[in-house]
DNA sequence: GATTACCGAGACTCCCAGTCTCGTCAAATG
DNA sequence: CATTTGACGAGACTGGGAGTCTCGGTAATC
């Protein structure tokens, strides 16, 4: 509450906080099975386990902390005018992130630590529901431009393209390649366009 | 490889195996914290460590025995003849099995014990794909009606589908309500429909 | 009756998250 | 410059859980 003296003592060093950050996610993508523990990230950080947990309350929080840091820094919401092209944009960056070398088992290893650790869900919540406001951004501006049908359920919209791509990334069984990226994004698009604007893969004359 | 004798001396305790699966199962479910642990499930299925460990090789591959189990028996595949009634009931089937009291989080367990062990990893993935092929089952049905577009990725309508109800299981952040499998039945139906069937969101003429 | 294999019970090892303590080092105060 | 404050690296320690091992007991086969 009350502060007489500002802060005085030594500072937070920054050279540790990024070689942790750092650190995990290069053990969270390592190709071999080096174990993601909370000694092994503070030895390839050169650094005390108590500097971590000094800073983070779990070892889950730092590997939020890190996934979140990137996938903000890797993908920048498109605005092409179009919706078409804006959301095949978006979900070809998201996949292709998620593609790079280590990030499929870095979002592995944090999806088990957040179903583990109760914290670390409340942090996944929240990095998820960061991830869905990016592309609603995207599907928001559509909207404000027509071309959006009135009725369209974007919140399910934005569940089918992170839900690909986690069920993907997490069941291991098919790839987050381009053509299924463009493939989603197209599928998405449709289903979100206004019933008379067409061009979708519902075209043509209704049923008899 | 050679057995001069078929089979002698005690033989497996089918009620055991019962209880242990059933154990697994009621503890995933349980609404309070208690934890899934191997010390737990044979406490509660009054069984030795070593009875379970004598037939599952290990804490994952007896949850994914009992969640496989499960989903065989609660979803049966519909078939009435129509693309856009199966879907949705087959929609409508999963989410509803999903939320059922306990199984969302025998769902979350589950998934966490897959991405922790690599023989469970496996298992979830042989599991995910039994699911996969059960939903691929209407789907095929439907093409052989001539209700589907010749060049439509069924894995990535399945894929949308299992995708929306794990990455709302895992996440939290939105309910697998009857609405949203109906919504979502419908989109991916319309995505799988031939260009001049029509009836789906794209109906009306083609765009300007 | 001898052999074989499953059973419940529980001690044991190994691993890992998180805590605690130590001696040290840097920033602010005076 | 001396003192205070707090971050730092290192590492011992606790607690819990996965998986192994052993034991005495029990059911099926020979």
């Amino acid at each position: 509450m009350n502060q007489r003296r500002s802060h005085t003592g030594r500072r937070r060093n920054e050279a540790a906080r990024r070689a942790i950050l750092d650190a995990a996610v290069a053990l969270l993508g390592a190709a071999d099975g080096t174990p993601v523990t909370i000694d092994t990230v503070a030895a390839a950080a050169g650094v005390g386990k108590q500097t971590i947990y000094r800073w983070w309350p779990s070892k889950g929080a730092v590997l939020l902390d890190a996934l979140a840091e990137r996938a903000a820094a890797e993908i920048v919401p498109p605005d092409t005018g179009d919706l078409a092209a804006d959301l095949a944009a978006f979900v070809r960056a998201t996949f292709e992130t998620a593609r790079r070398p280590g990030t499929l088992a870095a979002l592995r290893g944090t999806m088990a630590e957040a179903l583990r650790d109760a914290h670390a869900g409340e942090l996944m919540r929240a990095f998820a529901e960061r991830r869905r406001a990016a592309l609603r951004a995207v599907l928001d501006a559509a909207r404000a431009r027509g071309e959006i049908r009135a009725d369209a359920d974007l919140e399910l919209a934005a569940d089918q393209v992170f839900g690909v791509l986690w069920y993907r990334c997490l069941v291991g069984h098919a790839e987050l390649d381009a053509a299924s990226a463009d493939r989603l994004a197209a599928a998405v698009a449709a289903q979100l366009r206004p019933v008379s604007a067409g061009g979708g893969p519902g075209t043509g004359t209704v049923a008899p």
